[in-house]
DNA sequence: GCAAAAGTGTTACCACTACACCCATGC
DNA sequence: GCATGGGTGTAGTGGTAACACTTTTGC
């Protein structure tokens, strides 16, 4: 057995993304600290990770254990390694941060000392250790993964109605797309089809009643073009 | 003090990537391993991250002490950090994969305990630990980014004939590419530029002689679209 | 002049944009 | 009918791909 060295210590931090219903904004799950260092402060969930728990495991973990959800079936997916020197100041620790998508559809964070908070209201600045890097790192991320890839399936349902499609791309990138162009376009290239039904009468706002879609590929990631 | 918990070892691995000079293919640095496990099997440079170094530091680190080359100038980027629980024999170890580039220029290394090794001579199943998957996620993301980046510029010295450049390309995306067309837009949209001089009378292989060509942003990223 | 390689121009095609228009429903 | 929102078609524009052509050198 060689003598132990002093290392790093590896944790995960998690960026778990989902749309307000409200006014379609982006917005993340932030806990509150209930410790020292920042003991108070709203932060991104993050654990040590475990000798035998791979590093979803830990995302997973952090999202039950700190975000206060259950974080079974939801979709995660690393971001990158953070390694700054003196990013915690009770001693080297390297995170590995994750990016979470969760459905419109979902259930919330129990309790309080877990809450979806929009972008537009999070300080980046007030974040402690480096999670406003982190966050502004995760949201550049989301953003070009939506232009070649189906990830915004993981933001929805099912099944969805297109006009709903278009508000989720709109918040991501934060900037209004052309009605008529974003569904041609999307049916064209094959990205969603058609669900079948017409949606029955549920939350009608007046006007011809919306088909059903879905993403054509369960994957994500399968696809090489940009779509928007 | 909390009681000391069993945690993972971090690591660092290392993807070097250089253009071989005759016949323009990728290549790779392995290594060939002095101790066990898989001792004398050929592998990608790697140490364990120790408490007070970057990442960056620590694949540099790899670099010269298993690769036996000078790393301080050369890029190195992140890739992605692979966390199977089983990856490594001794024990619970994550690594943290990282790319690094080579211009033609650049000296080689030192000794025969490292290799430059093009990648189709490379059996993937053959290489130790996960390295094999790490070695083509390196390849599908350079691949990528040579699609929307100028990291070409950091496989080619200062300026170059642009017929050089091509090669770079089409040995990286393993496809051939219209002359014409590559000049064109290449030119067109900004990423290069002519670098003044025409190339004196050094290699002439008959016809008109080439001008020499440079990229005009120093950072590697800041483009956004498609090039090729 | 001729060969060879660099560099330029031309044309057809396809994708994207903007916008007008049609369709199906509630009231 | 009229308002409302879903759904479709079209013309203009700009980028891409294929390829022919011109330029500059060595011999």
């Amino acid at each position: 057995m060689p003598a132990r060295i002093e290392r790093p210590v590896l944790s995960v931090d998690v960026v778990l993304f989902r749309i307000t219903e409200d006014n379609n904004e982006l917005a993340a799950l932030l806990h509150r600290r209930a410790s020292r260092p920042f003991a108070g402060a709203w932060a991104l969930p993050g654990v040590a990770v475990r000798i035998d728990e791979t590093l979803e495991a830990a995302a997973k973990r952090a999202l039950e254990e700190k975000g206060q959800l259950a974080a079974a079936a939801l979709h995660l997916e690393q971001l990158a390694t953070f390694d700054a020197v003196y990013r915690d100041p009770r001693g080297r620790t390297i995170s590995v941060a994750h990016i979470g998508l969760v459905p419109l559809s979902a259930a919330g964070p129990r309790g309080d000392v877990a809450a979806w908070r929009p972008l537009s209201s999070i300080e980046r600045g007030g974040l402690p250790f480096d999670h406003g890097w982190i966050l502004e790192t995760a949201v550049t991320r989301l953003r070009g993964k939506l232009r070649y890839t189906n990830i915004a399936a993981r933001l929805l349902p099912e099944t969805f109605r297109i006009d709903e499609l278009q508000a989720v791309y709109e918040a991501v990138l934060g900037r209004r797309l052309n009605r008529a162009n974003f569904r041609n376009k999307l049916l064209k290239i094959g990205l969603i089809e058609r669900a079948g039904v017409l949606s029955e009468a549920v939350g009608k706002r007046g006007g011809r009643p919306p088909h059903l879609y879905r993403f054509t590929e369960e994957e994500v990631g399968a696809q090489d073009r940009d779509f928007v």
